[in-house]
RNA sequence: GUGGGUGUAGCUCAAUUGGUCAGAGUGCCGGGUUGUGGCCCCGGAGGCUGAGGGUUCAAGUCCCUCCACUCACCCCA
């Protein structure tokens, strides 16, 4: 029988693995309930809708990167390429806006894009997610890359780069697009063919763009922060002073702009250079027209995401194994009975016992012992048994000693907690 | 969607101009120690060399097709 692959793009995380995303995970929690977020766990499906009005029809992600499919013939559903759009839903239907005029909400799990796998890019992937909902004040801005910070160096990420912007507002916007697309307008034949159509569509997109030609063009076009209004350009800089009040070491990237089209105002990026060409481990920024986009109240709203499998890569290698506390070897089969007995009694009392299953010699069972970790072995033999005892080995330092049977599972037990102190 | 790279044992990789080239290390199993792990020594199992076709006396090696993986463009976490 031929055996069946995962799919293209999707991982499997395995065994040795987790506990690192284990780590992140308790990490992330810790540091986002000292500032006060709660989590909320929304469903991977939505309808395709949601994605369309809240990302934006202009965007890779809904032109081209979704999973969609036509269920039952009558809807057609999605699964999420991104957690923002789904809280935001969340947020509307259960009127959450309505207990609390402030919502802060985390979320942490997998995302599903369909882009061309690569460094750091897979099509299952998964995020760390961070709202703020009913605040609008620049020094919530700043507080929320604050956490980011800190939470980066609680999971051991120090080689990376805060950069920040401001993308305007539905008021200042227009007046900057139209100067960007006067500016690339006289010079539009050097424009690179995704450029030319980018014009029309997305035309801030263009300072994404790579092709030399375009970067040139680029280089001298409007910048978002001279076009700013006084609204906006009050915050962006009321923003930029509580970052350094913090003493966060950011820069500012004027050509910064973002993927999905409801940010407005505050724009950030956290980069590393060590990841290839995915160089971005986190991006967010202010979404304050989202909600009522999605046809909930006039709320504003900040966030980001951080891409666990991009932080996993840059995190420093950590022993964080798993091995367990025990092994009982036995010899004979009234020992291994016995032996048996033992360690599922102490596995029932919370310590991590092994045993032997197949009867092998006593140098087999302790080379299993050694394997897995355990600093510890009892040895049974049916000699040990007829006299009531059995033998407790030190692995580190092979010493070894008479235990009594009948205080055995104690006497594991207590060393057990004293060691685990 | 478009390019480039790579596919040999579970894993990491070797195999001169096509000519005993199907190997090593590691892991696994066993023995050296009839009841004592790690170090060392010895042995064993395990591969239609990604798949299919072609050239040739001869193909892991050259050519074609496909597939998979990977890196990059694009975009983003």
């Amino acid at each position: 029988m031929e055996a069946i692959g995962a799919v293209k793009g999707f991982k499997d995380i395995l065994p040795d693995e987790t506990p690192r995303w284990r780590q992140v995970e308790e990490r992330a929690r810790r540091v986002f309930s000292s500032f006060g977020f709660r989590e909320i766990r929304v469903p991977l499906l939505e309808r395709t809708e949601l994605f369309r009005r809240g990302i934006g029809e202009a965007t890779d992600i809904v032109e081209k990167e979704m999973y969609t499919f036509l269920d039952r013939g009558d809807e057609y559903l999605t699964l999420r390429p991104e957690a923002t759009a789904s809280i935001m839903r969340a947020y509307i239907e259960h009127h959450l806006y309505a207990a609390d005029p402030v919502a802060k909400l985390y979320t942490i799990g997998p995302m599903f894009r369909r882009e061309r796998p690569q460094k750091g890019r897979f099509r299952q992937f998964h995020q760390i997610d961070v709202e703020i909902l009913g605040l609008d004040d620049p020094r919530v801005d700043a507080e929320l890359i604050l956490m980011l910070a800190h939470f980066l160096r609680e999971v051991r990420i120090e080689d990376y780069e805060i950069e920040v912007n401001s993308l305007g507002c539905p008021r200042c916007r227009p007046s900057f697009r139209a100067a960007v697309v006067a500016h690339l307008k006289g010079r539009e034949g050097d424009l690179c063919p995704d450029c030319r159509r980018r014009l029309d569509t997305n035309p801030l997109r263009t300072f994404d763009c790579k092709v030399p030609g375009c970067g040139e063009i680029v280089a001298d076009a409007p910048l978002i922060p001279d076009y700013l209004c006084p609204d906006c350009k009050r915050h962006f800089d009321d923003f930029c002073r509580y970052l350094e009040l913090f003493s966060l070491r950011h820069r500012l990237n004027p050509k910064m702009v973002r993927g999905l089209d409801y940010y407005t105002k505050t724009a950030f990026e956290v980069t590393t250079t060590l990841l290839g060409a995915q160089n971005a481990v986190a991006g967010g920024g202010r979404y304050d027209g989202l909600i009522r986009t999605l046809g909930g109240p006039d709320v504003p709203g900040i966030g980001f995401a951080v891409g666990m499998e991009r932080l996993l890569s840059l995190m420093p290698p950590d022993g964080a194994g798993e091995e367990p506390f025990v092994f009982l070897a036995a010899l004979g089969e009234r020992a291994q009975e016995t032996a048996y007995l033992i360690c599922n009694r102490l596995r029932l009392r919370g310590v991590w016992a092994e045993t032997d299953y197949s009867g092998k010699g006593l140098k087999a069972q302790l080379k299993r012992a050694d394997k897995l970790g355990c600093p510890f072995a009892v040895i049974l033999g049916d000699r040990e048994l007829d006299e009531g005892r059995a033998i407790w080995r030190d692995m580190e330092g092979g010493d070894q000693r008479q235990i009594d049977l009948k205080t055995l599972d104690d006497f594991i037990f207590a060393t057990y907690t004293e060691r685990s102190k």
